[in-house]
DNA sequence: ATGCGGACCTGTTAGC
DNA sequence: TGCTAACAGGTCCGCA
């Protein structure tokens, strides 16, 4: 589910309730996630307060004054607002409880996300501290992905995904920048020009802004139960269109496999 | 340093 | 209908 998109409504959606909180209570019902989540947390978070929620790549930061909780949504996961009384349902793994009477809670079936605590500041984390910029960034731009690309022979697409290189550029919005850019997913990327990588630039940034906004107009109440973006679908160029026309020249998408992952395509219109 | 494959999981769907 | 295999929006780690 998580893309960035996803990640930062999610954000917004559940900032109104989070933002200025105190802790109540924090429950720990499922403990193996892609980390172990710390057996510390209730007894060091209780009664802190929740100052902001930031977003870094695809990462959530709630900062309180002690320290920060890293939380990754993994393939699967969602939060959701809930009442403390509401009892949890499967993979229900992870409830900060506030004093507003409200509980955030993190479901994620298949557990990729994780949980961390840290009191370091948190450009310095591992997880965190080799990061490349944010996508709407202006240090994201042309000139910075033609210097890091050269002599670099793995796919564009992988590149692009690399959160290293940029974060927040997932599986989905990979093929959908590359075919909005008329770039073939598997060029090398230190074989692709100064002014090829001024365009993607600007269709990773427009695409992104795009998913964004639907996501940011469909999801408004993050108390119901199933309040989950479902815009994504609709503006889908390529991806998932498997044998369908390309609406520019009407060729069939092809589906490829790049780095492990589902990668679709325009062959006539990407090169 | 770079690039690749494996690993971590469960749920849903496609295919026989 | 039922079983099995393939696949799913992420990303870290270890190895060549």
């Amino acid at each position: 589910m998580p893309e960035l998109p996803e990640v930062e409504t999610t954000r917004l959606g559940i900032l109104p309730y989070i933002k200025g909180k105190q802790i109540r209570h924090i429950t720990v019902r499922e403990r193996r996630l892609r980390w172990p989540v710390p057996r510390t947390l209730n007894k060091t978070l209780t009664g802190q307060t929740i100052n902001d929620v930031l977003r870094r790549g695809k990462y959530l930061l709630f900062k309180t004054d002690i320290g920060t909780l890293i939380l990754h949504l993994g393939m699967s996961g969602s939060l959701r607002i809930c009442t403390s009384k509401e009892p949890a349902t499967k993979h229900d793994h992870f409830d900060i409880c506030l004093n507003n009477n409200k509980c955030l809670r993190l479901n994620d079936p298949r557990r990729f996300g994780c949980v961390l605590w840290t009191t370091q500041a948190t450009e310095k984390h591992k997880l965190l501290k080799s990061l490349g910029p944010e996508p709407f960034d202006d240090s994201f731009n042309a000139d910075y992905l033609y210097q890091r690309s050269r002599k670099r022979k793995l796919a564009i697409k992988n590149f692009i995904m690399d959160a290293h290189v940029v974060v927040g550029v997932g599986n989905i919005y990979a093929s959908e920048s590359l075919f909005l850019a008329g770039i073939n997913p598997k060029r090398a990327a230190g074989n692709i020009s100064l002014a090829r990588y001024e365009r993607l630039v600007s269709t990773i940034k427009e695409v992104l802004t795009a998913a964004l906004n639907a996501g940011g107009s469909t999801l408004k109440d993050f108390t119901a139960p199933n309040g989950k973006p479902g815009y994504f679908q609709h503006h889908f160029k390529v991806y998932g269109k498997t044998g369908l026309a390309c609406e520019n020249c009407n060729s069939a998408i092809h589906q490829i496999t790049l780095g492990q992952r589902s990668t679709f395509y325009c062959p006539s219109c990407q090169r």
